[in-house]
RNA sequence: GGCCGCGUGGCGGAAUGGCAGACGCAGGGGACUUAAAAUCCCCUCUCCGGUUACGGAGGUGCGGGUUCGAGUCCCGCCGCGGCCA
């Protein structure tokens, strides 16, 4: 604060002062009961940021500023708002800090979550702070392994379609016959939160394995680091299993139909069948003259999935994924060490590289050949590093006729292609993969796609050769990371005798949740794939009912604690649970949930999948989390490029806010544009909402005065007629384009108004109050100063929210263009709701517009809804 | 390469299929001032005609279409951005 005279507006006085009293008198403390019940809920959710060590960007407030004027809004319309705020504080940064300083990542965190604290404070956002919480609390963390215990505990019945608990999940006779040892190894097998050996990206300079959307070509997202392939036992989340209805109840919520195509993308349906390929015995391709194969002794087959199983009399070849099981059993020896040369190099590869469409195909012939079940016919199998272990069933039939790759790969080894679609007339390309009448294709000639597929779908069921079948491109979620500064696994493996684990888990009670993070002397990654929490030896093993037991080393990823922060916020100081369920129940599903589309894929499709798995086991009671998402748009620097430190066109908060002061902040980044839109940041902007405002308090502030006084112009008087209906169109603006989000325009409609008030010299005080309370969820310090100055002894942010008369809001007279032909020729004036038949006379009756329709043809005349007469003529 | 979104003054942007350019920025002129800042008032899409008043023509990336009427809807292209590959 500065000892600058008060009359002239000067934020640096008013906004501390203001923040101040809405914390003292906890203005935005939201109850957990509504006051009444007819009382509306509305819980309005910012994404919650990490709070990294360079503070807020001007891409924070953004979001914060929209959901702030609509909780703000809300409240003076009389709804029961939740607005709470939290940091998403594990995360590598605070990890690296550690490693580099010795520095323990929770004292880092801290100092951050402070600095972030500040920053949002001095923006005046109306959160309720007794409900921030913090992921990296251990009573947050607690209830982060509670829920992890819950998915643990979660098997998904396909047929009931939804999670039920392990202990419901039927057994087997032959299972059961095998003892409680198999009978634990059946349900470890089923249950939602799992340990397998996977193929992973370890990244050895992080010490860490990384989820497939952590790396970016084939390096690290965050810091760049190279990463390989390699298998290691991991835990992953079931996700896979709920891929339906991750996908089925995106038409429950109000979002953008581009998330939702994202999200539809990325769990990847399709719709295809699972076809059985038997593998030939060797030499069978000697046999293939006399079109007798031999399938091999064994029965060994391969299987896979295609969309397109009305090509099967395309197929020309098989390709395995370089890591498929059956490569070994397969290859013939004067193959083997060129199949295993391939092998090697594909597994330094990211999955990236391998299937980018432009780069020319590779693969290596296994020596065995397989045999097409509808026609009898020899297919070489080879190994391609286009075709991924992971997608489908890692491996493919090869229709080079209607397939891009597999066409550019038959060209590349000399591979026979057969169309069985017949392309239009004049096609020239390669591959087609449009619709036609099937050709070459035996029972299926004649045929167009879509039926072709239905008819050999029948065939292949019918011979017990294949069946139909959804695949999803969605993985299950790899869940364990090996770090630090994440949540510890609240798992224990029983050990032997000789301190070797038998396989047995046992999950910590949850009277002995959480389990805290054991103080390390030294963050360092060890190399290894166990993790630095192997370090604290002394945390390292538990003693149970005289059974040793090693703890879990691996932490669980950044994700987990934003999966569900949002039902934290309604009772996050609960001991007893992780959410009283009566006020999940009245508070859930959020109402409007604000926040970058970088989080449009992952973050939501995890928090939707914990949600519904909540769901289905009883501790929420709604099918989504987030009923209304809205992305705002990306903030770029002055010169049109994105900020960044290394552009040196980063904007930084706090100058923005020590020279024009929060409101301008607020206002600015609300009027540049549609929330959605990606939008340059303009520092002359800034100024002219800045300008904005100074007018707004000298409309009602006297500045030649030494105290915060009423301008002689605010005079207790009724506003004139032309007046009041400026006042409530404006109501009327500025209230529609807050339910619709449109900030922007509303922020125009405020300024409009101003405009008309500057040079009046008498302003109706109650004009004024009305403003001042339309003006405060966008600025609302200034707006709570000028309540004041107004003569208000309490804060307005519970002032009942302005009404507009919508008989006060007509016009007495419009003007109404006329038009010959579409274009304006002549306008009249007439009284509103002057009917259509007088408008038409009143028109062909004016003199302009006679002398342009003078001896013309009146083909027709148009009068739309009373407001524009069209003329039209012929000639 | 595929899918999605977007192309409007010098700039950010406004326009339920109905007067294109609201509002703001930048720019120009004026008032106030010893002066400057601040503030207040006026002008500001392009071209043509006119001393003025004003009138006319064109104009929303390009080309077509639907319609009495298209920035808005449809088809094709070009450019930019995002996501996926």
């Amino acid at each position: 604060m500065t000892g600058s005279p008060m009359p002239s507006y000067h934020p640096k006085a008013i906004e501390p002062k203001w923040q101040r009293y809405w914390d003292e008198h906890q203005t935005f403390r939201t109850s957990d009961h509504p006051a009444s019940p007819q009382q509306r809920k509305f819980y309005v959710l910012d994404m919650f940021p990490y709070p990294s060590g360079s503070g807020l960007h001007v891409g924070h407030p953004e979001g914060y500023t929209a959901t702030d004027i609509l909780a703000r809004y809300r409240r003076m319309q009389g709804w029961h708002v939740m607005h709470p705020m939290g940091w998403d504080a594990f995360g590598l940064p605070a990890e690296q800090h550690a490693i580099d300083t010795g520095e323990h990542p929770a004292i880092n965190t801290e100092r951050n979550v402070q600095n972030f604290k500040r920053q949002i404070k001095m923006l005046g956002f109306s959160y309720d702070w007794q409900r921030e919480v913090n992921t990296t609390d251990p009573e947050y963390v607690r209830w982060t392994q509670w829920i992890f215990l819950q998915i643990y505990d979660t098997w998904f019945d396909p047929v009931a379609k939804k999670g039920r608990p392990i202990a419901e999940l039927p057994i087997p006779d032959e299972v059961r016959r095998r003892g409680p040892d198999e009978v634990a190894r059946y349900q470890d097998a089923h249950r939602l939160a799992y340990q397998a050996e996977v193929p992973v990206n370890w990244c050895p300079a992080l010490g860490t394995v990384l989820a497939n959307e952590e790396v970016i070509d084939g390096k690290s997202e965050r810091g760049g680091h190279p990463v390989i392939r390699m298998p290691l036992r991991q835990w992953l989340m079931r996700i896979t299993a709920y891929a339906e209805r991750l996908l089925e109840d995106l038409n429950l919520v109000d979002w953008s139909e581009s998330i939702k195509k994202m999200q539809r993308d990325w769990i990847g349906r399709s719709e295809g069948a699972e076809i059985d390929f038997p593998l030939a015995a060797e030499g069978g391709e000697l046999t293939a003259h006399d079109g007798v194969a031999t399938p091999r002794a064994d029965g060994l087959s391969i299987r896979v999935f295609t969309t397109r199983p009305d090509t099967l009399f395309g197929a020309t070849y098989m390709v395995l994924a370089p890591e498929h099981s059956l490569v070994g059993q397969i290859t013939t020896s004067a193959q083997r060490q060129a199949v295993e040369d391939y092998q090697r190099a594909a597994a330094s590869k990211s999955d990236l590289e391998r299937t980018d469409l432009a780069k020319t195909k590779t693969g290596v012939f296994t020596g065995a050949y397989a045999i097409n079940p509808v026609n009898g016919r020899l297919l070489p199998v080879w190994i391609a590093d286009y075709v991924l272990a992971s997608y489908g069933t890692g491996a493919i039939m090869a229709v080079p006729g209607q397939d891009e790759r597999d066409w550019e790969f038959a060209e590349v080894y000399g591979l026979p292609i057969i169309r069985t679609v017949q392309p239009p007339e004049g096609w020239s390309g390669k591959a087609y993969l449009g619709d036609g009448p099937a050709i070459n294709s035996g029972f299926l000639n004649g045929l167009q796609v879509e039926e072709a597929k239905a008819r050999m779908i029948d065939h292949l069921v019918e011979k017990g050769i294949g069946r139909r079948k959804v695949n999803y491109k969605l993985r299950d979620w790899l869940f364990s990371r090996q770090r630090y500064w994440g949540e510890p696994f609240p798992i224990l493996h029983e050990l032997d005798d000789e301190g070797r684990p038998t396989g047995r888990m046992r999950p910590v009670e949850d009277a002995d949740l959480p389990v805290r993070l054991p103080d390390l002397a030294d963050f360092k990654p060890t190399g290894n794939p166990e993790g630095p929490l192997v370090k604290a030896t002394d945390w390292l093993y538990v003693m149970i009912d005289g059974k040793r037991y090693r703890r879990e080393t691996n932490t669980m990823p950044q994700w987990a604690g934003s999966c569900w922060y949002y039902i934290r916020y309604l009772d996050p100081r609960n001991a007893e649970r992780f959410c009283d369920p009566e006020k999940a129940r009245y508070w859930l599903p959020v109402d409007l949930y604000v926040g970058g589309a970088e989080h449009a894929v992952l973050h939501l499709l995890y928090a939707r999948f914990w949600h519904k798995v909540l769901y289905d086991r009883g501790h929420v009671f709604c099918p989504e989390p987030f009923q209304k998402l809205v992305n705002q748009g990306m903030i770029l620097g002055e010169n049109n490029e994105k900020m960044s430190k290394s552009r040196g066109n980063v904007i930084s908060p706090d100058k923005v806010v020590d020279e024009y002061g929060a409101d301008s902040m607020r206002l600015y980044e609300m009027f540049m544009g549609p929330l959605e839109a990606v939008k340059p940041w303009s520092m002359r902007g800034v100024e002219g909402v800045y300008r904005f405002l100074s007018r707004v308090w000298r409309l009602v502030v006297d500045e030649r005065a030494e105290n915060v006084c009423l301008n002689d112009s605010v005079q207790d008087v009724e506003p004139d007629r032309e007046l009041l209906r400026a006042l409530h169109r404006t109501i009327q603006r500025v209230t529609e384009d807050l339910d619709d989000l449109r900030f922007n325009t509303a922020i125009a409609a405020m300024m409009e108004f101003t405009n008309l008030l500057t040079p009046l010299s008498i302003r109706p005080h109650r004009v004024l109050e009305t403003f001042v309370l339309l003006l405060s969820p966008f600025a609302p310090h200034i707006a709570e100063e000028l309540w004041s100055a107004l003569g208000h002894s309490q804060s307005l942010a519970y002032e009942p929210w302005p009404q507009f008369d919508p008989d006060l809001v007509k016009a007495d007279e419009i003007e109404v263009p006329i038009q010959v032909n579409g274009k304006v020729r002549s306008r009249l004036t007439v009284p509103a709701g002057t009917g259509e038949e007088q408008l038409r006379e009143l028109a062909l009756a004016d003199e302009r517009i006679q002398s342009f329709i003078g001896g013309k043809k009146i083909v027709k005349v148009i009068v739309p809804r009373g407001q524009l007469v069209n003329i039209v003529v012929a000639g």
